[in-house]
DNA sequence: GTCTATAAGAAGATAGAC
DNA sequence: GTCTATCTTCTTATAGAC
């Protein structure tokens, strides 16, 4: 059973994520999960304190995920010979379940948008939203490049250089499935052709 | 001489750009430009209305200047000659102009901030912030490609890819800079890479 | 076209009964 | 731990003098 805390996360992660922390009134949180507003602040001493506990909670729950998915941002290096021995039908399905979880995982995705109207106001919540969705994922694809045989020669780009070229158009269609969720079919298309794109540039010279 | 409507658009879009909409009081905007919040109501209807008038008036700006500014999103086809012209220096010019446009431009870089702010609450704000921001460079970028002669070769990607590869990367060094102004020095630097990579892995094989 | 005064409502938060 | 009642402050917006 979820305690109310749980649910008072849960449900201020997801009104918070799409209307933004000031359109948000107390009311409407409580109204969501069957209790008055007041009945809030047994959980909460503060509005802000339910955001700031949403912050710390989800981004706990989104390393443990990450972890979990074998995607631990820690281990690029380690990674690259699994991934150095895959076809772009393998590389595709990993893309695609990247991508999946982090358009369609409640938290991951409602952390994201949530961060994203936060961002101007607040340098700290800018920082995170650089970290876990830009700098983390780009951190782990240039230890995989960099440590895969197709980086070796010295006149191709630098793995931080085809990181970026691999993450940005990934990261890029993401952000608009974000707004335009009946834009996911074509994004995946463009997925496809991306991934099918970067590995005919970037793999087929090997000898 | 500004007019006291022309105070107040501009004064608006800087502080909805960095605060959001319902952060804003309108007691705040009539501050920024001197006068007391009801005098506002002199000019326009609602606090809303100014954000609507924001939106037209920023829109109209924006597409003249992209007009005037070469990138006329439209004129991909006709461009294409001369971009084939272009060698690795010039293009990364032409894309540190782009980048400096949309990120320093007081209008451009208000409105997409604003737009970003907004676009989870409203269907259309977030349809207005992907046609200006991806969908018309990518499509201008498109035609680009498809009229350049490296495109000729049935294997290799298609003008979409190709124009997703080139500017994916260019938006998300743009986003990160959005939020954190002092990495503009390290984006520049990524920039002139990824231009470099572009370059050498698209056009070295023509003969 | 700007001002002061003020209305009318919504917001976050607290007190105290149950 | 939830409720009702209430407080205080802030917000958008209007009325009417100058």
């Amino acid at each position: 059973m979820q305690s109310t805390r749980e649910k008072i996360i849960q449900h201020a992660l997801l009104l918070f994520s799409r209307k933004g922390y000031h359109t948000v009134s107390v009311q409407e949180i409580a109204q969501a999960i069957g209790i008055r507003a007041p009945s809030l602040y047994n959980h909460f001493h503060s509005k802000r304190a339910i955001f700031d506990a949403i912050i710390h909670d989800t981004t706990e729950t989104y390393r443990q995920q990450a972890a979990r998915i074998g995607l631990g941002w820690q281990s690029g290096r380690q990674d690259a010979q699994a991934f150095s021995g895959m076809d772009e039908k393998q590389l595709l399905t990993m893309v695609n379940h990247l991508f999946s979880w982090f358009l369609h995982e409640p938290t991951v995705s409602g952390l994201r948008r949530m961060l994203t109207l936060s961002q101007f106001e607040d340098r700290e919540l800018a920082a995170l939203l650089t970290k876990l969705y830009m700098e983390d994922p780009l951190h782990y694809q240039e230890q995989l490049f960099a440590a895969m045989p197709l980086a070796a020669d010295s006149t191709s780009p630098s793995p931080k250089a085809l990181a970026l070229a691999f993450y940005a158009p990934i990261y890029f269609l993401l952000l608009r499935c974000d707004r335009e969720p009946e834009y996911e079919d074509e994004a995946r298309g463009m997925l496809a052709e991306h991934v099918r794109s970067f590995c005919m540039t970037y793999t087929k010279q090997e000898e």
